[in-house]
DNA sequence: GGACTAAGCTTGTCTATACAAATCGACCGG
DNA sequence: CCGGTCGATTTGTATAGACAAGCTTAGTCC
């Protein structure tokens, strides 16, 4: 067989959950009925599931069992990846609304922190994503268009910024800040936050070739999403 | 011995790369000589470094080897080794008040996040920053004592309880969570902020040997503090 | 010298077994 | 009904061995 058989038990697993059968909380078979299933060595299973577990799929407990772990996000600020895909890894609905994509002139401020002439051409866009239709990010950006001259032209309700994004600038290097902050009206009104809900903002600015490629801000309602990761 | 033999060897590995020892690039001992090292089975090994190369660390190539992996970024989130040289770097005056300093008893919540068993003795200290008089970060911490005896015997409003622990415990590894909270009514109190003031929380978990040496939270007025980095 | 080959090393996977530790439920005695 | 004990189940770790597959290098042949 070509893949390997802790991938097809890994595989398995996931498609179980993604399809419904295993939900949240719910407990799985125990390895010994796996190692029946598919007639292999527990520790076949036990690698299968163990990673599952690493990954935050899965939570054990020896003694009790194997669960189904509750969806959390877990957002390393290092691997730029994308919303969507974290969602669909989740097994969970990915859509978004494009609330802006525009071109705009570059005013003293933007013009800054963009690095490029006062007036310049830039790109703006302004993506409310949805994971099972709640709200869970408002995305802020604006793009250098010389690095990235099709970025109106995209659908981003099929795929996102940062997807074509990653295409088109292969990232030299990122600078990232984390504030707290309380977002205006409308962002607040977009993401169906409360009045004094905490709100973590993402900044983030990516180079390209010796030029800012893409700078964003990314509002998360504190209780729906948290950065977490280790190294 | 109590820690897993393969965690063992993954905090070897690790301190071997954080003292330089292996470099970027180097090729680290086959499997084979590892165990000849450690007497113990290949596949117990084999996790180890299986599991260091999924976390990026180490890479793998069947046939050649296996060798230490380039570091992809740089952040300041383990870099925010010392609050007081970061202020003393922008020529302002770093002073700490210490509001707790003391040996406390696990409680259920505490001993499993610190991976102690329940009772156990931990060290708690709350210490607040000052940058030129104003309230700046406060600091909610508990040390393992068996990786720190000493931590309730130093002076920290001379040094940090950071600068200490290096010292002691060099770590192995970290996991960081920010969130974005509310403080409670104390820590708001001693940070001088307002009753919605928006308010970032660094929680970071660092380990040595194999076990929870310090488990931290960082609290931040967001206006007065942010965290950036690049990588 | 250049191309091919084979040996030896490396990692990748899998098996069958073993014991330890934690949990949970059934049973039993009071 | 309550509480304790014991056993079955489950996960956690470790072992020794085996074969496959990929890389490197030394050696051979042309």
């Amino acid at each position: 067989m070509s893949t390997p058989a802790y991938q097809q038990i890994k595989d398995y697993v996931l498609a179980a959950i993604h399809a419904g059968e295993w939900r949240e909380g719910d407990q799985i078979p125990s390895e010994n009925e796996l190692v029946r299933r598919f007639g292999v060595a527990r520790m076949t299973v036990n690698r299968a599931i163990r990673e599952l577990a690493a990954e935050g799929v899965l939570t054990r407990s020896q003694g009790a069992g194997t669960f189904v772990a509750a969806t959390k996000y877990q957002s390393t600020l290092i691997e730029i990846k994308s919303i969507a895909d974290e969602i669909r890894a989740r097994g969970h609905i990915h859509s978004a609304e494009v609330l802006k994509l525009q071109a705009v002139k570059a005013d003293a401020a933007l013009a800054a922190e963009m690095a490029v002439a006062l007036g310049s051409k830039l790109f703006h866009s302004l993506i409310l994503h949805y994971e099972n239709g709640v709200p869970i990010q408002l995305e802020d950006r604006w793009v250098n268009p010389t690095l990235a001259p099709d970025y109106l032209g995209q659908d981003y309700t099929r795929s996102t910024p940062n997807e074509y994004l990653m295409r088109a600038a292969p990232l030299a290097r990122v600078e990232y800040r984390i504030e707290a902050s309380r977002p205006d009206r409308t962002a607040r009104a977009k993401l169906a936050m409360e009045r004094d809900e905490p709100c973590l903002v993402l900044h983030r600015r990516t180079f390209s070739a010796g030029q800012v490629a893409s700078m964003v801000r990314l509002y998360h309602p504190a209780g729906r999403y948290q950065f977490s990761g280790h190294f």
